[in-house]
Formats: C-alpha cells, sequence, structure tokens
DNA sequence: GCAATGATTGACAGTCACTGACACATACTG
DNA sequence: CAGTATGTGTCAGTGACTGTCAATCATTGC
C-alpha cells in the first residue's frame, strides 16, 4: 500500500476518534492500536499528532497555490488571492466535503494547541503566496511594488476568508457572498 | 516577594538562556536550577514554557485594549485600531524596549511551535478588539454594522501590523511610517 | 533460484513538558 | 496558641516524541 493511502487511513481512523473522545483526549496510542500499528510507525507516517488533522489543510493550501499561479499577472493582487481561494469555496459547496471540512474545523478550534498549530500553517501560506505574487510583480514592468504593501494586501484578504470561514461555522449561510462581501469591504483603493 | 516580582525575575533568566542556547533547548528543568528553584515551583508562576516568552505579549495586548477603549465612539473603526497600535510604536521608539522586543521576537521565529503560539494570542487579541468595537457600535445609533465586516476589518488591521513587524525586522526603518503605510493602503473604503 | 540490498516495521528505552498528590515550612489571624 | 492560607520541594505518573536495533519483506542483479 502507498505511503499516501496509509496515511489517508490513519487519518480517516483519527478524525472519527478525535470526533468522538476529543483531540486532546485521543492519545496517539489509541490511534495507532485503532489503525493496527506500532505508535512508532505512526511517527514514520505524521511527524505530529497534529499533522493528521493539518495534512488537509497543506493540501489545500498547494492548491490555493497552483490557482493563483494560473492567474493572468495583470490581474490585480486582490482579485487573485479571491480566486485562489475558490477552491475552498468548491470544496463548501459540496455538502460531503463541508460536513467533513466542518468536522475538521470544530476539532482544531475545540483545542487551543491545534489551532495555533492551524494558524501557523495559514501564515506560511501567506508568505508563500506573498512570494508568488512578489515574484509576479517583479517580471511586469511598471510601477515599482511596496512589498510590504504586498505583504499586507495577502493579510488583509486571509484575514477576510478567516473572518468569514469562523462566520459561516457559527451560523450556516452561503460562504461565497460571505467571502465577497468581506473582501468587497476591504479591497485595497489603489486597484 | 510578590508574584509578578517572580515572574519577571524567571522571564530574564529564561529569556537569556533562550538567546544563548535557543528555546527548543532550553528545558525548563534549567531555567527552574538557573533560577534556583524546582521544576514544580516554575509551572506555579508560569502555566506552560511558551508562556514565559508570551506572557509580555499579553500585557501588551491589555494596553491596546485601553487604548481602544479611550478613542471616541464615532472615530472610525480603521482609525481606532490604529491608535490602540500605539503603544507597540511607542516601545518601539524606546531603544531599550526595542532591543529586548527584538531578542523575543527573534526568538518566537526561531521557534515553529512558539510562533503557531503567538499567532493564537494574536488571534485571541484580535477577537477582544472586534467584541470590543462591535459593542462601540451597537451603543451609538445608525446604520447597523456588519459583523462580518467588522471582524474582518479587525483582521486587516492586524495583518497591516504584522506585515509592519516583520518588515521591520529584517531590515531596521522607523515603524509609525511603515504601519501608516501599510494601513493607508487596506484602509477600507466605507471610511 | 538465490543472495545482496534497501525500505518498512515493531520493540524498547529514553527525553521532555506537564500534572496531581502529599508533606513540610512559614506567616498571618483569631 | 490553634488554625489557616500560602509557597515550596519531592515524587510518581502520563503522554508526545526520538533514537536505536533487529527482524521482515520486496526488489534487483546475477
Amino acid at each position: 500500500m502507498s505511503r499516501r493511502a496509509v496515511q489517508s487511513r490513519i487519518a480517516r481512523t483519527a478524525e472519527s476518534l478525535f470526533v468522538d473522545k476529543g483531540f486532546e483526549e485521543t492519545t496517539v496510542d489509541e490511534i495507532a492500536a485503532a489503525v493496527g500499528m506500532s505508535q512508532r510507525s505512526f511517527f514514520r507516517y505524521f511527524a505530529s499528532k497534529d499533522e493528521v488533522v493539518l495534512d488537509s489543510l497543506a493540501r489545500l493550501g498547494e492548491e490555493m497555490a497552483e490557482r493563483l499561479t494560473a492567474r493572468p499577472p495583470e490581474e490585480s493582487e486582490w482579485d487573485s488571492l479571491r480566486r485562489s481561494f475558490d477552491p475552498i469555496v468548491e470544496r463548501y459547496a459540496d455538502p460531503g466535503c463541508r460536513e467533513h471540512d466542518a468536522a475538521l474545523q470544530r476539532i482544531v478550534d475545540c483545542s487551543p494547541r491545534l489551532f495555533a498549530a492551524y494558524l501557523g500553517r495559514l501564515d506560511r501560506l501567506q508568505r508563500t503566496l506573498a512570494e508568488m505574487l512578489l515574484h509576479r510583480a517583479a517580471c511586469r514592468p511598471g510601477r515599482a511594488t511596496d512589498v510590504l504593501v504586498l505583504r499586507a494586501t495577502v493579510g488583509g484578504a486571509f484575514a477576510c476568508l478567516h473572518a468569514t470561514m469562523t462566520h459561516v461555522m457559527a451560523e450556516p449561510e452561503a460562504f461565497a457572498p460571505c467571502l465577497d462581501r468581506t473582501m468587497a469591504a476591504l479591497r485595497p483603493a489603489a486597484v
């Protein structure tokens, strides 16, 4: 069985345990036993207990980066960022994905430690996207780009995304309209 | 000796150890021994090793909250937030504070785990300030406030702050102008 | 068909953050 | 002086994570 498949099997097992007992209350030993492997082997597939939950976020991040590269260079940064959020919007549109993601989000929100790790991943993703946009701006001649403002812009777009996600989690509402509303409200004046 | 004083003594000792050996490489036992107390007593003053470093951030957060309450209710949220960031600007103006804060920031940046915890605290602070602004808006009659947009706005302001801090850490530049530049660029259109 | 090789695994021991329980000492209060 | 609150050390225990070693298993070359 491929590494990817084993990871997926572990993740599914672990997540159902987390839903049942909570993240902190579930030990790695229990997960390993439920999967049918030693604790040591668990750590060969995931660097930490956190990563079991945050792994899907990493894959979503890669997808977002791909979407960003696919955007036309002349598009405004803000609109490109909005489009790179589309994978999340699409996942939310699929009821199966939405249920699963909501369960994960609930697990993350219930553990401060895990939630912090989640924010750490989000921050790294922001750096990646900012770097990509910086590179894109450098290739396109014209007015000089302000690195500082660009990074803040990426952070602002993610703030919209984050606010929307927590808001939609609390009271079920359509995702895309909320995201569009916040991103319209915070859109930088300089295009 | 007061609790506060003991905490401060532990923090000073721990920070110098962190600077020397790094955060992860310094054990709680070492810190406790350097201070001259048992490990158990260390945990009576700080709930975790992280908190030794993040404690000063908590106090700064309280100061920011105080500044925000002191702002006039009719002021725009964006400007009020900018003013609540003043304590950071002021600390940066004092060379002694700047050196100390920069050292702390370097410690935090070097440990992904600690950095994540730092982001977690920042997020909680954002929720607090958003709650305060929401309450302020509710008291003031007039047009209804969009909770979602308000939260995103707070997140956007913090994105400016965060971008500025990391930028100024990398290449020494005056703090206030950078912060003002980003916050001018991301200022929401609706006042 | 078989041996060498490399990857995967379990078992075990060890480190470190953190917690609970208990005993002891000091200082304040009636 | 008895009682109580508070701060402390000691000890044992849990749980995440790591290093090491030996066994197993599949692949490759001959």
